[in-house]
DNA sequence: CACTTGACCTGTCCGC
DNA sequence: TGCGGACAGGTCAAGT
């Protein structure tokens, strides 16, 4: 589910919703996937400590706590991190169309308490998710914030970066590329799709068989695609709430994602295909992106 | 080494 | 209605 998108919807509305509360109990489900850290390490650095900041890099979240601790999050495909304040009463008077109703639910792996009875659910049905305490200085050390590329937003992030990066993948597909969180950050599937298809580009293109005229242009695409859903809140295919439970509203301004069998908006009278790239689903409009040799 | 595939889980949808 | 299989927004480990 979430990809940058997602988890910078969430990361903002978090940041207004939690920011300076007090932890006063975390419980956790006992799959340790969800939550591996001991009793210990919860009860000396998660409990009595409060919410000094929320934090995004790429896909994983970032609760910074006042122990020097922070609690970090990637949510995968389908975990949800849902705030209720107390007044909420943690179930009834939620629209009937909301993805989240009572809480907690068979998918809750994590609850935070906090002091003033609001509560944090960390949701995942799949269970691929995870939430993991690290002393707040060691996250730099992460193996994964060793490899992961730059933050697309960035205004450093010029086409000459962004090409030099992705060159080091010539071999391989363009989606498989732009996948590939070690040159850029952030990229899934749904704007994978939304930024090629923008750029005119197949995604099963070989990284080498295309210009740096369209991998800057590409750049460019994904620049706007990720800044557009920003906006509206992320995208909603399935799962994906943000931190207060409500649906994104990018899928409505989705060229490609899932319209299979609709017109493609720049050709009326060609209809948007699936096909798999990379061993993902992947849209396309044949006639904007065709096969072809070079680009 | 570079790249591709399967596994991790649960739920849903589709065809028989 | 039931059952099997494919598939779902992400990343790893294992395989070629």
């Amino acid at each position: 589910m979430p990809e940058l998108p997602e988890v910078e919807t969430v990361c903002r509305g978090l940041g207004s919703l939690i920011v300076g509360h007090t932890i006063r109990l975390l419980s956790c489900d006992d799959s340790p996937r969800s939550f591996p850290n001991i009793k210990t390490e919860v009860d000396l650095f998660v409990i009595g400590a409060s919410v000094m900041g929320i934090r995004r890099r790429a896909k994983l979240l970032m609760l910074d706590l006042s122990t020097g601790y922070s609690l970090v999050v990637h949510l995968k495909m389908t975990g949800q991190l849902v705030y209720r304040g107390d007044t909420q009463d943690f179930g009834a008077g939620h629209p009937s169309d909301s993805l989240v109703g009572e809480l907690p639910d068979k998918s809750t792996r994590v609850i935070i308490e906090f002091n003033n009875n609001s509560k944090l659910f960390f949701n995942d049905q799949r269970k691929f998710g995870w939430m993991k305490l690290y002393p707040t200085v060691e996250i730099p050390n992460i193996d994964f914030m060793q490899k992961v590329g730059p933050e697309p937003l960035e205004k450093e992030f010029t086409a000459k970066v962004f090409i030099s990066r992705i060159r080091r993948r010539n071999g391989t597909t363009i989606k498989a590329a732009i996948l590939d969180q070690t040159v850029l950050a952030g990229v899934g599937n749904i704007y994978a799709d939304e930024s090629l298809w923008g750029a005119k580009i197949h995604p099963a293109t070989r990284v080498k068989n295309i210009s740096d005229k369209k991998l800057a242009l590409l750049l460019k695409e994904i620049k706007y695609v990720m800044g557009l859903s920003i906006e509206k809140g992320g995208s909603t295919s399935k799962n994906y709430v943000d931190a207060e439970g409500n649906k994104g509203s990018y899928m409505d301004f989705a060229r490609v994602f899932q319209r299979n069998g609709l017109a493609c908006s720049r050709h009326s009278d060609t209809m948007i295909e699936k096909i798999r790239v990379a061993g993902r689903g992947t849209h396309i409009c044949p006639v904007c992106q065709p096969e072809t040799e070079a680009n």
